[in-house]
DNA sequence: CATTGTGCTGAAAACGTTTTTATGCTAATT
DNA sequence: AATTAGCATAAAAACGTTTTCAGCACAATG
């Protein structure tokens, strides 16, 4: 009663193993008579072939691994809800791995589960991992991250653009006094949205006030005390907008604001990025830059497969983010004075 | 310079793979300095085990595989989150396939690449393949659906429950006329809500009026298409309150009735079901029915190591729901005539 | 009639491990 | 001095497949 091999079905069927192999795998080399008295009694046994033998064989799993730190919110789900739906349409199952165990993560990287991985960068893989990547040819995307290797390759969202976007934006509606809520600045996302943010600044020639750049860590809560804690030790200097690392900052950023009495937008514009589900729903609805996640995991399973089978080199796609405008924002009104 | 064996790094050190094999192992059986040699040659060479290879001498994989048609919205990230994170602590990695193709999930569930699997409850999994995974002794845990085979188990909202207690709480709050926005009939939450909702009906002595069932899909869009043509085919039948099958059908009936000129809570009472994370942030803000999904991903997780680790016997595992009060509801006010 | 080709099937090797068993050596026991 | 015990290592079997190659029967060719 334990589990039937490809052996039980060839003693069943009376015939070598070889030929239960050649008729599942439909080699065209059988006599159709035998092929279909091995598969009928194979069905009849319920026989499934182990898939770690079959693996070990063939070197080839047609599974794609993705290796991130979490799944939790709207960014995550909408991208491997994309990927895997990709992966199907070519073939391939996904495979999330939800870890930080850096010994789970590089064994199954290159103990050959899967033909290609996709590495979400907040896994801090350092060059020695990459180098022993390289060294097993493994074939690698990363999101969100750019590595200089010509086994890898790397999806972007160009969040130096979307920075750059956001604050123009931001500038044109008359505010002066842009403030930015910064997200974790070990992550290249964050640094490049702010790059953006102070390029735009220098390129209007606005003065660029350190002050101004405040830590909310990418989260609500963060964000919720650092506006709180910013406008309570620096009277006067209340910023015209802020332009906050993603929404879950935005919503934050806004209630830390209506909770001091202040109006968005009438008073004050806030304008966030991703675009989140929530963002919609918010009252007031955010302003936002949408981070077309969707097309992200899409392209980065493309890529990836492009790699495995037609050992294209990795090379580095930026996708565009997308200027949403709703109801946080608002054109500057001179004060009543 | 292909991908470097056991037996490479057995040739390089001078001894057998045997000897390898233990050193990497920590089978205390080789002199110290054997043993130091070969890791310090392992560790030079780059050496990392195949896990195919592994897997299949050793029959062990220390995974467990998630089976789910989608990982798309708040309730499947709380899920999953809340599953590896109890995969981690056991010692386990967690495998998320995505995927709705019935080859690829038996291929996987009974080919022996994961040690138990959990599988959702829309996969609809029949007769034929329980049949198949308990001939093959396959550890199952199923999420919102109850198996009676000894070899698996189940971890379930009760949802009976919850349809009855909301529904006891609408009818406390003074409302007579209680509509019911169903989902996917083919979904076993779906008819336990529906079940719940019409036995506080009759415990009250209300009559049942099938007209007052809805479908929606349990989609925003479906629930706000089916409450307009309700309200615009059955003049006179207006209901004092809705009942939806998750929140998201709350959302659609609400956004309907507000479309049609009426109040929610003050003329009508809506009340959902999961408490997603947009409920909070809705106006009017949703009462609902608490699914404690991460308490749900925990037991799941726990459960099945158990049956793997321990031979324990499956069991059904029920979860009560919470019912949390917001602004959605309101306690019937006798209109002005 | 002897050779060559063809169509099908079986035997055996291989994939990379772990595990069981065998071997050679030294030290201890009789 | 001969057996035994114990230790460290090597050899070989096993896991479940796929794949390569050999073999056999029979038909086709010269």
């Amino acid at each position: 009663m334990g589990k039937v091999t490809i052996k039980d079905v060839a003693r069943e069927a009376g015939v070598s193993i070889s030929t239960v192999s050649n008729a599942l795998n439909d080699v065209d080399v059988l006599n159709p008579e035998t092929k279909s008295h091995v598969l009928e009694v194979a069905k009849r046994l319920n026989y499934v072939p182990n898939l770690n033998g079959k693996l070990l064989k063939s070197g080839t799993t047609k599974m794609l691994g993705f290796f991130t730190t979490s799944v939790a919110g709207p960014y995550f789900y909408t991208l491997v809800e994309s990927m895997s739906r990709e992966c199907d349409r070519l073939g391939y199952g996904l495979n999330v791995f939800v870890t930080t165990d850096k010994q789970i993560i590089m064994s199954n990287i290159l103990g050959g589960r899967v033909d290609g991985v996709v590495i979400f960068e907040e896994l801090r893989i350092d060059d020695q991992d990459i180098a022993a990547m390289e060294k097993n040819k493994v074939k690698a995307v990363f999101l969100d991250r750019v590595i200089r290797s010509e086994g890898m390759g790397s999806v972007i969202f160009d969040s130096y653009e979307a920075g750059y976007e956001a604050t123009r934006y931001l500038i044109s509606l008359g505010h002066r006094k842009i403030a930015y809520i910064s997200g974790v600045d070990t992550m290249f996302d964050s640094v490049q949205r702010k790059e953006g943010y102070l390029a735009a600044l220098r390129e209007a020639q606005f003065p660029v006030d350190e002050d101004y750049i405040l830590q909310g860590y990418f989260e609500e809560e963060g964000s919720y005390n650092a506006v709180k804690s910013f406008i309570h030790n620096h009277p006067g200097k209340l910023p015209d907008a802020f332009l906050a690392g993603n929404d879950l900052s935005a919503i934050g950023c806004i209630r830390a604001l209506k909770s001091l009495g202040y109006d968005v937008p009438n008073d004050i514009s806030v304008v966030g990025f991703d675009d989140i589900d929530i963002a919609q729903y918010f009252s007031p609805p955010l302003t936002t830059v949408r981070n077309q996640i969707a097309r992200q995991g899409m392209l980065v399973v493309n890529h990836l497969v492009r790699m495995i089978q037609n050992k294209e080199q990795g090379k580095v796609e930026k996708l565009a983010g997308e200027l949403i405008v709703r109801g946080s924002s608002h054109i500057k009104l001179s004060r009543p004075s």
